[in-house]
DNA sequence: ATTATAATTCGTCATTTGGCGAAATGTAGG
DNA sequence: CCTACATTTCGCCAAATGACGAATTATAAT
């Protein structure tokens, strides 16, 4: 009990992970999404999913070689409320709604598209 | 809003801090009863009390050479949020309760008599 | 089968965090 | 004024955390 919590805590105790969670609020969204709009790398983002995944603040489901991450279709009671007080907390923060609004786009994109525009920019950075 | 967000959901995102919370949730108490409850040094509860007050999850007041925590009277609406979800989430904790239990009796004690024990046991401890 | 590639895992590094004891602060009582 | 002492602040150390790139895994396409 103290466990979980203590889990569900922590995960929220990071801006980049609250980014995330308000980011697939309406909408849920693959790595490559999410990479796009957090601005980390890869794996960096990974690593943010998995703890929020065992907190059980998401789930994930794989679709060809992209793993969608959204909102638990049945929380628990904790993680409800969890979820509830970052999305009251957080509803008019001025860079969580300019995330939202690049999120649109961004998730509007088809990741066949955005993989390939990821790739040309790295390409070009180097 | 962001930052006041993320100084609450770190605040809680440690397992001392979550005792100290729930440990103050019945009755106020002073620093030296929380340090009796805790197990740590003064020093590092302090250093937990004042994450907790700049977070607006808990007040204090003096009281003679005393330093009285308790929760905010009027908590705002994210605070009372986060208060709220953590106590929902810990009330049958085994750990917390037990915590509870020694709650009960040290914050029922004199701070002069507790404080007075506290000197004579790190008297022998050296 | 082989290649390309989205995501994850691993190894490493810099920063942050939680802990303590010593020193500083402020208050009560002689 | 001087002493005692509860709490806080400071300086330090060890452990945890967040970041990256490289290596690995798993899937799709040729």
């Amino acid at each position: 009990m103290l466990k979980e919590t203590l889990a569900i805590t922590k995960a929220l105790g990071d801006e980049n992970r609250l980014r995330i969670l308000m980011m697939v609020k309406h909408q849920e969204a693959c790595v490559c999404q999410i990479t796009e709009v957090i601005g980390n790398a890869p794996s960096t983002v990974s690593k943010h999913l998995s703890i929020l995944r065992s907190a059980d603040l998401l789930d994930s489901y794989k679709e060809g070689r992209w793993v969608y991450y959204h909102l638990p279709k049945q929380p628990s009671r904790s993680v409800k409320m969890a979820l509830d007080l970052i999305f009251e907390m957080l509803k008019d923060s001025e860079e969580i709604v300019k995330d939202q609004g690049v999120s649109k786009i961004v998730c509007g994109q088809d990741p066949e598209e955005l993989t390939k525009l990821q790739r040309e920019r790295e390409y070009g950075e180097r």
